[in-house]
RNA sequence: GCGAUUGUGGUGAAGUGGUUAACACUCCGGCUUGUGGCGCCGGCAUUCGUGGGUUCGAUUCCCAUCAGUCGCCCCA
């Protein structure tokens, strides 16, 4: 038997039905916050990803899926989205667009070789924003009151907004400095991870889990600590705007991010569910006002997040969200042979005048044919049998009431459209179980 | 990359070094061949993730491997 990949998932219909649903609402808030979707390829020249995201992070070190395609060119399925919205960004030069500040969103699945866990797959979906063209710290909020806004349409109640700013080029230089002239003497006192981020990636020191009780990890230097004036005000006022908007943050001195375009503002989103275990975060973002030049495109500021959908899902699951209902309005029990020609006929034209029908394709006794027609939902059940055909008419029952009415078969598709425009009598505000004709 | 843990039918799950692998639900058939949802009766794992080994004999013990789950790391 054929397994799938480690670390990839299939999703079911049922599940199908709530990824469509909950990408409905992503489309729906990007649109009112002007945002438009681009969409780029899954796979990119394995050098974008080195250049882009970092050469020392692990996602670039250790965690891309790269090969050589039939002309030996290094190939890498993304690992996030980020750097190929930057690279159609300056390669389709839309910084020269009649619409100077660009807002892009992105959907699709990202690649990364890891030990799975909970909410971490090796193919994941990420929803994501980019804003480029304007270093208005109003756009930062903006970035963050959209997040937060995805979040507020799907019900996703107890969640967090953590920011923080390692400010810019000269401050976020700075600020290493600082730190590893603070944790020279004591490094050997920390965990072994955190020596080796000493060399490799000291901002990370901060995130530590295992020495966080550590005074010296306490006492650490902070970036904010280490703004010069004008990150500090990028920063001030970006929370000013936060403000001004209503939103809710939490100043998290010691976020950092692990990738290394990030300048200015940072920030996560934490859903406090225990179905999301130690995966937690599942909004990340910030500012990054060297990407695109270092890219190779003009020196245009950045900002943007990403949402781990697979993480959004276990929460969406666990408040209960609805999926769109799989039930049906017509099931069709064609009896005997010499009626299924007719059979198919009435499928067809119910099918063509909107009617979401089916139809019976297993010779079973009508029992299972019953039985057929409620687990596939279906509100009502046709039969067209011998006694039918000889009167040109068709049984119709309804399922929810348990009637049954023999109608004139030309008659059929109207009087199923009627029957299913009229208010419904046991559902109100679409309560109710079954209910799949008050849909919004 | 590191660590822990699990792997028995469609599902949830018992179980033991030895010739019938419990139980529950689902499913299928019949009672009831044009009206289901209840009830009753009957059926559904030549096999216990896969491959080796130990043994007279292994689903049960050992090793390897694959996969799941959880944590670290990393990240969304």
């Amino acid at each position: 038997m054929y397994q799938k990949p480690k670390g990839t998932y299939d999703i079911l219909p049922v599940q199908a039905n709530m990824w469509q649903e909950l990408e409905k609402t992503l489309r729906k808030v990007s649109k009112i916050y002007d945002y438009r979707e681009i969409r780029t390829p899954i796979f990119e020249n394995t050098d974008l990803f080195h250049r882009g995201v970092g050469e020392e992070t692990d996602i670039v070190s250790k965690e891309t899926y790269t090969f050589l395609d039939r002309k030996k060119r290094s190939i890498t399925l993304r690992p996030e989205g980020t750097a190929g919205v930057v690279r159609s960004y300056i390669e389709n030069k839309l910084y020269n667009s009649y619409i100077p500040v660009q807002k892009y969103f992105y959907y699709g699945p990202m690649f990364r070789y890891e030990r799975q866990q909970k909410g971490r797959y090796r193919q994941f979906m990420q929803f994501g924003a980019e804003a480029f063209g304007s270093n208005n710290p109003m756009l930062d909020a903006e970035i963050i009151s959209y997040a937060v806004s995805v979040l507020k349409a799907l019900k996703i109640k107890d969640v967090k907004v953590h920011i923080n700013s390692i400010g810019d080029t000269e401050s976020k230089e700075l600020y290493k400095n600082a730190l590893l002239e603070y944790l020279k003497d004591d490094i050997t006192q920390l965990c072994g991870d955190c020596q080796t981020r000493y060399q490799s990636n000291p901002l990370r020191i901060l995130d530590c889990k295992i020495d966080s009780e550590n005074p010296i990890l306490i006492n650490t230097p902070k970036p904010l600590d280490y703004l010069n004036d004008t990150s500090k005000k990028h920063f001030d006022d970006t929370i000013r705007f936060l403000n001004a908007m209503g939103i809710e943050y939490y100043i998290d001195k010691s976020l950092v991010r692990g990738l290394d375009y990030y300048t200015h503002t940072v920030f996560e989103v934490k859903a406090n569910l225990d179905v999301l275990g130690a995966q937690n975060t599942i909004c990340g973002g910030g500012r990054y006002n060297n990407l695109v030049k270092s890219l190779g495109g003009p020196d245009t500021p950045g900002v943007g997040f990403a949402f781990g959908m697979d993480r959004l899902m276990f929460a969406l699951e666990a408040i209960d969200f609805k999926g769109i209902s799989e039930n049906i309005h017509l099931y069709f029990m064609i009896l005997g042979d010499e009626q299924k020609e007719d059979g198919m006929s009435f499928l067809n034209s119910c099918r063509l005048k909107g009617i979401i029908s089916d139809i019976d394709f297993l010779d079973k006794p009508m029992k299972f044919k019953f039985r057929y027609a409620e687990k596939v939902g279906a509100r009502f059940v046709a039969i067209y049998g011998e006694r039918e055909k000889q009167n040109n008419q068709i049984n119709i029952k309804d399922q929810k009431t348990g009637e049954e009415v023999t109608i004139p078969k030309e008659n059929l598709s109207n009087y199923i459209i009627t029957e299913l425009m009229k208010p419904s009598q046991t559902c109100t505000n679409c309560e109710a179980e079954s209910c799949d004709d008050c849909e919004e």
